[in-house]
DNA sequence: ATGTGC
């Protein structure tokens, strides 16, 4: 057999691209890592292993815990990683859902190509930074009080489109329609509340960004039409997600839970893995509170996509529907959801609660719960890459249903800390470096933010789309190149 | 990720 040997945890080839660490101890699964052996070097370096060995103590958990050819450490439970835990006899994790709930991805289409843009991008650039806000604090599209962050919360995208900000195509083309029916405003503090008043409709900072982009690979024809994609295209990717009320909610709940669970946590390896059983009361508030920020981001990249829509009518003097700026999807990656899954030797259908953090929903082709504008091809999936390697589209692979809960990889995956990335960049030099060599234009608030967010300190998200190919949980569609940028 | 820290 051949064993990959990553400094005292050894993994097992299971197939190509399908590792396994074996179940031992008081691991209540073995946990499976999907990559190539370049990835797997680099999730190695860090505490990835160890984290997300550690998920498999988690109560209920099904199959296997798994990493994402993406993965790498994070608060508890690594990012890129899936862990499906039995909702009835289970538990639900706020670490594994992760700090910034419904942090995701949305793609617009446009029916310009990128010599409609070029020439112009230094103005384009220069307009949404003016008019979406960025960074951290500068407030939002929409200045609101408690009673309409209660309303966002309840009815997320379905609010957008009553108040003149969506039309019924952004919700058909959004994860869960753009709502999650179990939320529950109350659940959410008012601490947290005061946080996303003036942040409804703010990008944020990190690795969150605003990217014009053009299409420079359609792999697959098939699905590219059926998903609007064609090369030269100019598309825009809009990446963010609930700002400070999210941040709020999952401290709120893991303060609770640590304290109203402490016999489940002494179980545990890893005080971040703070869990509620199943059942109990602060899962079901949890659930519905992070619902309802689940709710509030998709309503942040709404109010976002619809001032870009703004912006661009503005710059190239034309209506948004005559430039048919369509949102192509919308898709979480950073969230828990009840779902039926079939699982185990005997094919059994349970309820599970699929923890996602910094990995994305890719269901198949026929899933009912694909948009019906999609359905026969698969979900669209949305990969963003780092800021001078440009982002994938792929379609929910016809394995994923069986390998991954119905899942894949989210981005390209750090490959060093803010910190370290700090030393070895300058901000200045970077933005400098990707307009003279790629013609890239990067707007940011802050010049330490780019440093941070160098191409440098990703992974390389060709490598993490292979695997993801490979393996058949998402499949290529098409590839895109950033055109101009906005940061915080 | 985050008014970047019990």
């Amino acid at each position: 057999m051949t064993t990959y040997d990553a400094n005292g945890v050894t993994l097992e080839r299971v197939r190509e691209y399908v590792w396994e660490i074996p179940q031992d101890g008081d691991m209540r699964t073995p946990a499976r890592v999907l990559a190539s052996e370049s990835l797997l070097d680099e999730i190695s370096e860090d505490k990835t292993l160890e984290q997300l060995t550690n998920t498999t103590h988690l109560p209920g958990i099904t199959d296997y815990a798994i990493c994402m050819p993406d993965g790498h450490q994070g608060y508890g439970f690594p990012v890129g990683g899936v862990g499906a835990m039995d909702a009835e006899n289970g538990c639900i994790s706020p670490g594994a859902v992760g700090y910034d709930i419904n942090c995701g991805v949305r793609m617009m289409t446009t029916n310009l190509t990128y010599d409609d843009v070029r020439g112009r991008e230094r103005e384009l650039v220069d307009s949404l930074f003016a008019n979406v806000p960025s960074g951290l604090g500068g407030g939002g599209i929409v200045e609101a009080g408690i009673d309409t962050v209660d309303e966002i919360l309840a009815r997320g995208v379905d609010w957008a489109l009553e108040n003149g900000y969506a039309v019924q195509d952004d919700l058909r083309h959004c994860e869960d329609e753009g709502v999650r029916e179990e939320a529950d405003p109350a659940m959410i503090s008012q601490k947290a509340k005061d946080r996303g008043k003036n942040q409804i409709g703010s990008l944020g900072s990190g690795n969150h960004f605003l990217e014009v982009q053009r299409v420079t690979d359609v792999f697959d024809d098939e699905v590219g039409a059926a998903f609007g994609l064609t090369a030269d295209q100019i598309v825009v990717l809009i990446h963010c997600g609930s700002r400070g009320l999210g941040h709020q909610t999952c401290n709120d709940y893991l303060r609770k839970i640590e304290q109203h669970h402490q016999g489940l946590l002494a179980q545990l390896p890893d005080k971040e893995l703070a869990a509620a059983p199943a059942g109990s009361q602060l899962a079901e508030e949890y659930y519905a509170a992070m619902n309802a920020a689940i709710n509030f981001a998709w309503v942040n990249r709404q109010l976002i996509m619809h001032r870009t829509r703004e912006v661009f009518e503005r710059v190239f003097d034309r209506s948004w529907e005559d430039m048919e700026m369509d949102l192509l999807y919308d898709v979480a990656h950073n969230i828990a959801k009840r779902e039926t899954h079939t699982v185990g030797a005997d094919e059994t259908e349970r309820e599970l609660y699929v923890h996602r953090k910094g990995a994305t929903r890719a269901f198949p082709a026929g899933h009912p719960e694909v948009p019906a504008a999609y359905r026969d091809v698969g979900q669209p999936v949305i990969i963003p890459g780092s800021m001078g390697a440009g982002s994938y589209v792929l379609r929910g692979g016809a394995a994923s249903m069986d390998l991954t809960f119905g899942s894949t990889a989210h981005g390209a995956g750090r490959l060093m800390s803010r910190t370290q990335a700090k030393n070895e960049y300058w901000g200045g030099d970077v933005q400098d470096e990707l307009a003279a060599d790629h013609q890239i234009y990067v707007k940011a608030q802050s010049g330490a933010t780019v440093a941070e967010e160098a191409p440098g300190v990703y992974k390389d998200v060709d490598e993490v789309v292979r695997v993801s190919d490979a393996l058949g949980i998402g499949d290529r569609v098409a590839r895109t190149f950033p055109v101009c940028t906005i940061k915080g």
